[in-house]
RNA sequence: AGGGGCGUAGCCAAGUGGUAAGGCAACGGACUUUGACUCCGUCAUUCGUAGGUUCGAACCCUGCCGCCCCUG
């Protein structure tokens, strides 16, 4: 069983969620040997309805559940305030993207700003050695490059080195990711097995501050009206072919809610806040060859100097492509596929990798038409 | 006004006597620690309307309504 030894290998602090993942993650670190710090960061201040559901990241039951795990496991156990870092640095963030015709994800700035940095400081201040996460992830440390590295996790379907490619070497120095070897199912019934009443809590989705599902009503409760502007709808040869209510509730790729009988599924191709337009097209019309990415993070090596063929990754769910990366002299990075990427867009993550190695990534700023 | 054509779901559209294809859109679900994509399912007791012929009509006939084209 798990007890509490005196930590002789360092202090580490967990950010628990309340789920499965993170409570194990909490688990196997005890069982390490570490002295183990659980701690909720509180993100999020759902509507009194809208929360309690599912339960998301931030919910009471949330806090509650990882309370009830750091109990069992006898761990210290804090909750930490991070709403007002939040609303700044993932809310506003998220809708800000959105009215400037660019699609947000609020996970990679949550684990950038929230989890990595801030949090981070706040454990390093508390005398921790590490921090820890319940990513399906590994960093390991190569003696040859003198460098921390991030790889893909050994369950590839529940892989989550996309949303941490943002990772400095002085926060990987100091994080531990315990589940990177595991697949979910093991986790699940090492849950079972600890005994913790997580272990069949269902997978989190979605934005967690985003109960429904529905980011368009998110953002019309939260946005002044004025700030969303309808527009038209273009077709790829310049054409009116009808009315959109807003560049931010559209984003590349797009079918579903168009509201456009052309005959053929229509997609979005681009926006345009020049025109506040939105250009649709045919499937094929949304295939590109490339991209040009800025605010970039390397991890395999301090910055890109020349060409390197990688295998990149545009948006969370898709499969690394073979692609060449090269410098830019404004400091972007021009991204060329082998072959054609669907639905590059701009905003969204790109992220290298060579094989299971994660080498860097960036935000998508322009796409190569 | 005269001549011709058309009127099938939100859009496009097949069906010309045997009991309403399909596509698009929409909606619902699955998938998913971002937005999307994808997948599965649902979606006309009824064919502009009123009569008539027929065992039986969206399909044939007649009136009316609406739209389009041509002529003057």
């Amino acid at each position: 069983m798990v007890t509490n030894n005196s930590g002789k290998k360092g202090k580490v602090v967990v950010a628990m969620s309340g789920g499965v993942d993170s409570s194990v993650a909490a688990a196997l670190l005890l069982e390490e040997g570490y002295e183990v710090i659980g701690i909720t960061m509180q993100i999020w201040q759902p509507d009194e309805e809208e929360d309690e559901r599912n339960g998301g990241c931030c919910s009471l039951t949330a806090v509650n559940d990882a309370r009830r795990v750091a109990d069992r496991l006898g761990i210290p156990y804090y909750v930490m305030n991070f709403q007002d870092l939040f609303a700044e640095k993932v809310i506003d963030y998220f809708t800000e993207e959105y009215l400037q015709g660019r699609t947000p994800n609020p996970c990679i700035a949550c684990n950038r700003y929230i989890k990595f940095e801030s949090l981070f400081q706040k454990a390093m201040g508390l005398g921790a050695d590490y921090i820890a996460t319940g990513h399906y992830v590994k960093n390991i440390y190569d003696q040859e490059r003198g460098r921390y590295l991030l790889y893909k996790a050994e369950d590839m379907t529940k892989d989550q080195s996309y949303a941490l490619y943002t990772m400095t070497q002085e926060q990987l120095a100091r994080t531990l990711f315990p589940l990177g070897n595991y697949t979910k199912t093991v986790i699940r019934q090492k849950a079972a097995e600890l005994g913790l009443l997580v272990a069949d809590k269902p997978d989190s989705q979605e934005i967690c501050f985003v109960t429904d599902n529905d980011y368009k009503r998110f953002l019309r409760q939260r946005v002044e009206p004025d700030r969303i502007k309808p527009g038209n709808f273009l077709n790829t040869q310049g054409e009116i072919i009808g009315r959109h209510e807003g560049l931010a509730y559209y984003t590349v790729g797009q079918r579903k809610g168009l509201g456009l009988a052309l005959g053929y599924p229509a997609y979005v191709v681009a926006l345009d806040p020049e025109k506040n337009a939105v250009i649709v097209g045919r499937d094929e019309e949304v295939f590109q060859q490339g991209l040009y990415a800025e605010d970039h993070n390397f991890i395999a090596f301090p910055e890109l100097t020349e060409p390197v063929e990688v295998e990149a990754k545009i948006r969370y769910s898709a499969i690394p492509a073979p692609a060449v990366i090269s410098p830019e002299a404004d400091g972007r990075v021009k991204v060329i596929f082998q072959d054609k990427q669907r639905a590059i867009t701009p905003g969204q993550a790109v992220v290298y990798y060579q094989g299971d190695l994660v080498v860097g990534g960036g935000t998508i700023s322009e796409v190569i038409f």
